[in-house]
DNA sequence: CTTGCAAAGTAAGCACCGCTAACTTAAGTA
DNA sequence: TACTTAAGTTAGCGGTGCTTACTTTGCAAG
């Protein structure tokens, strides 16, 4: 909608990379994940409809490559909403799982793409590290409530259990289960009284 | 693979429309939601790929069809699980929640189908209303165990908070997230677990 | 028993898709 | 300035979703 078909002036893109991934973040969000089509893309780029292969191997590493920029800023926004909470504190791990929340919520198509399997995910192990190194924000922020070291059992099994309900709760929302019969009112609430009873138990 | 072109005598096929959302759940097994092609289906069921168009609408309807028959098979999972633990007790939640996570892990493709809001899926509140009944098995347990009434805030919240864990649970198994760092070693004591710390909470 | 109709199959074909092959353009370096 | 090579192009193959027009068949009314 936005830069349909820009005619550029030289052979050469230059920049065109870069514009596919930005394509295929668009298309994903209004057609899902397998509504897009590379052809589709580059038709938005202003570029003929084998020009992406020069860029890309096949579809699905595109897509990989828009998932591991998806990675990217939800690790980012996960970090940003800790640090605005004091360190060791319960609204840490809530704002942590809120932006996760707000994540999908802002961007369904990226957000199942990112954790979803889709066609050939197995032979990309750069994309499942940066999935841990999602999780393991979650991991220091339990750590740091619960007073432990990161690697302490505790730690990894609240914070599974943490994890398992933010994105379980995503999920439920992006794919509009919850739909009429369960509004979510307090949404903030919600996650700090999730985050403190599982924290708190023994 | 079980029934390739089994070469009919009859012009009629007779059994069509249930072949084909037989070899429609099998191929989303294999190859997943959108790696699954109506034309193939046909294929299978030994019959010319306009054929299934007789039967279903478009692709979405086919597998509409296919995502509404494991609603069904989910529901009575559950309603089985619960039936076998006494009524109101924790275990009998758990027990739904594990069939929940068995339903994932033995159908990936078409647990994703299920819950997913594929294309197409607006136009069916048929499955929208099936898959409100399934929580409602949910909901009975807990207002059982809470000694409320199914409408009860309280037994709402909590129902949803241990949907959330147990859904969120089965996309991370079946989209291989917890793989080498985070194995399972005892699911069931996971879910006793947080089912009482979830259902005791205040 | 015949007839006629609607359901359920077929083949042919359109537009689009993923992807490849062979070619062309242009940018950068020796 | 000549060569190499990255990054575009067009053309085309096979597969897909879906439609159209045609054919076969089971069934029910006369």
């Amino acid at each position: 909608m936005s830069d349909q078909t820009p005619p550029r002036s030289s052979y050469h893109h230059g920049d065109l990379r870069a514009q596919l991934i930005d394509a295929v973040r668009d298309l994903v969000e209004t057609h899902g994940p397998d509504g897009f089509s590379v052809a589709e893309a580059a038709r938005r780029a202003g570029v003929s409809s084998a020009a992406p292969y020069k860029h890309f191997r096949d579809r699905p590493a595109l897509l990989r490559a828009v998932a591991s920029e998806g990675m990217d800023r939800l690790r980012s926004a996960m970090e940003a909403a800790r640090a605005s909470h004091p360190p060791g504190s319960i609204a840490a791990i809530a704002a942590i799982g809120q932006a996760y929340v707000d994540f999908a919520r802002s961007g369904p198509g990226v957000f199942r793409l990112v954790f979803g399997l889709t066609e050939g995910h197995e032979e990309d192990p750069h994309l499942e590290e940066k999935g841990f190194g999602c999780f393991a924000v979650v991991l220091q922020a339990v750590a740091a409530v619960l007073g432990k070291s990161l690697d302490d059992p505790m730690v990894q099994s609240r914070a599974y259990t943490l994890w398992t309900c933010v994105h379980g709760h995503s999920f439920l929302i992006i794919d509009r289960k919850t739909k009429g019969k369960f509004e979510m009112a307090d949404e903030w609430g919600f996650l700090m009284q999730v985050t403190a009873s599982i924290i708190g138990a023994e």
